[in-house]
DNA sequence: TAAAATAGCGTACATCTGTACACTGAAATT
DNA sequence: AATTTCAGTGTACAGATGTACGCTATTTTA
């Protein structure tokens, strides 16, 4: 990774210009999976053939950009953490930083949606891969937070992540004056969502309870 | 349409060789725009370029399929509604008929999933407008069925809808055996969602209720 | 300092792509 | 019956693609 000596240190060089040129010619209308091996090389600035010095497919640089992604996701993960301690409604607070994301790596969210449901079982498996992270770090959140039962709140965190990341979906193809009521809208629908599974949370509860008293007085 | 004449027969027909050559064609590993017009031709008993006698584009031919696509599940929906008249949940039902849909017909679904979030704006519109279609119809049930506020109505439809597509996508992935499973998940999250639906709208009611009253003392 | 390793280049080739063009035979029109 | 229309064919071409192979120049190792 950190290995100097001139040498190495060109290589991983030549290697992001790979990775970049890859990212900078996704858009709205151009997916990962129609980006040739020659183009690639070429706006990195290299000959077709060295392409292959660094990656053995595009197969492998793609799984690398998910990589990535997946990273960058994190990352924003943390953010709204932060944000959150400085007081504010969650939910409210991860809408509004996911929307921020895309607003930021449009490119990247496209990449993570496309391959989702792409052509390559290693692709979906990858992205899939990401999302669950995604997922069970909110699980855990909500388990804490709100003292739900462990299905339940990932019956919880698992729907929420759907919603949002199709609202991001959406978002994509939107104008940039209809993202305030997207936003909105999506807060309603993880409301809903929360006082659903709060709902079904507190009343198997109930029944443990009720269950528990009733063993105790049929002794 | 229904132009007799051997000629305007014979071309209708070879049209549907052209459309059931491109959908034999879809799987797993193999998307819509990864195919070329050569291959469908082929599979279609046809020179490549004959295929311009039916449609000008690949495009042309791939939005067609969207538009079966979008028919056919129109025409689960009427099954649905038939099924809940016989009674049962309708949540429940709805599942399970879009679940055997997916089973039926999974290459369809992925079209509809892949080429939603795909290069071409076109057909992301054609999809999109499927979906819209797909979650009125859901939209004008709950009102009517559940009293909803009509704002509320369609935010659970929209919400509904994304949970059951982002269900099916993963039932594309899964193992025959844990397909139940994934059904009765995606059950209780609708549940959920009518649950959180059901208490938002009802304290929207309430507050109605208080504003009318308050107006009426006031006076 | 001599030898080995290797990132990057250029050439070359077989394969696939969309589609332009001229042609044919059968159906439709007159 | 004569003429027009048109679905389908076959040939042909220019461009793009992945990648095998051999070469070079520079760094690394011995």
């Amino acid at each position: 990774m950190a290995m100097s000596g001139i040498r190495a240190l060109q290589k991983e060089k030549t290697r992001r210009q790979l990775i970049d040129a890859a990212l900078g010619q996704l858009s709205s209308e151009r997916s990962f999976s129609s980006l040739s091996l020659r183009e690639v090389a070429k706006e990195a600035g290299l000959a077709p053939t060295s392409f292959y010095r660094h990656f053995s497919d595009m197969d492998e640089l793609g799984l690398t950009l998910v990589d990535e992604a997946g990273l960058t996701l994190r990352q924003l993960m943390r953010q709204a953490r932060q944000r959150i301690e400085k007081g504010g409604s969650v939910i409210q607070i991860s809408v509004l930083t996911f929307m921020e994301f895309i607003e930021n790596n449009g490119n990247i969210f496209r990449l993570l949606l496309r391959e989702r449901s792409g052509t390559s079982a290693a692709f979906r498996a990858a992205v899939n891969r990401e999302i669950r992270y995604f997922t069970l770090e909110l699980c855990d959140y909500l388990q804490q937070a709100n003292k739900l039962d462990a299905e339940v709140a990932y019956l919880q965190a698992n729907a929420a992540v759907t919603i949002v990341f199709s609202a991001g979906s959406d978002a994509l193809d939107c104008d940039k004056k209809d993202l305030k009521e997207l936003a909105l809208r999506t807060i309603k629908q993880l409301r809903f969502i929360a006082r659903g599974a709060f709902e079904f949370g507190l009343r198997n509860d109930v029944r443990v309870e009720a269950r528990k008293k009733s063993k105790v007085e049929s002794k």
